[in-house]
DNA sequence: CAGATACATCGACCGGTGTCAATATCTTGA
DNA sequence: TCAAGATATTGACACCGGTCGATGTATCTG
């Protein structure tokens, strides 16, 4: 069994904001999580699939004007942080959006 | 008058997420205002700033372990965000948080 | 088995940015 | 007006990550 280190969000990732100042550490591990979504491509891909439901790689490549290996890459990373989950059917892998990996996010970001 | 074209947190930020495909024009202004906060030194920033109601950047410079140039430039780029307000008194400049920025930020991680 | 299709991985390049030292600018007090 | 303190700006450097072409792997079809 394998424990994802790096760039999961999840209960741990996002500490609240200002009751107390984020430590180094929890500040890098919130920095981690929301560098997944801070780029043009993932939230485009983030957006499609929300609205479609489900995508596989193939119809996501055309709309991004992006080579097939950056998809994928982008894929990838936004899978291994929990915002898209990833089934294999066949030759070809759908992917749809995990909704509580952006709620976690949402919430490390409100003031309280 | 200056209007700021990069990196401004404002009501043109952060287009709705699910209700339609995200353009690459929106997709690119909504990562340019993440991108501000996926930074872990302008996090600790904002939760230092929150935690303390004010604070002032010689207060700022010593828990982040970080020079006072690296400390000045953080605070512009999250003021410019539109997440922090910077108000001169005397020597000092004084920081406090605008809790409207990080709330745009928020609703637009929101799936509808 | 051979070819085709869908996706993943690898290696390399390159632009962007976080960081610092040095220096400039601004503010106050004597 | 001069000196000192607080902050901002500049210039340079190093590192990270988004991108692509080439290639590898898996799956289906004939």
């Amino acid at each position: 069994m394998v424990i994802k280190e790096i760039g999961v969000i999840d209960e741990r990732c996002c500490p609240p904001f200002s009751e107390a100042p984020l430590s180094a550490a929890d500040a890098e591990r919130l920095a981690s999580a929301l560098r997944v979504v801070a780029d043009p491509a993932r939230l485009r891909l983030l957006s499609l699939v929300s609205v479609a439901g489900e995508r596989c790689v193939c119809d996501l490549t055309e709309p991004l004007g992006l080579s097939q290996p950056t998809v994928s890459h982008h894929l990838k990373v936004l899978t291994e942080a929990g915002l898209l989950s990833r089934e294999q059917r066949g030759r070809w892998a759908f992917f749809r959006l995990q909704p509580e990996g952006l709620n976690l996010l949402r919430d490390a970001l409100a003031p309280r």
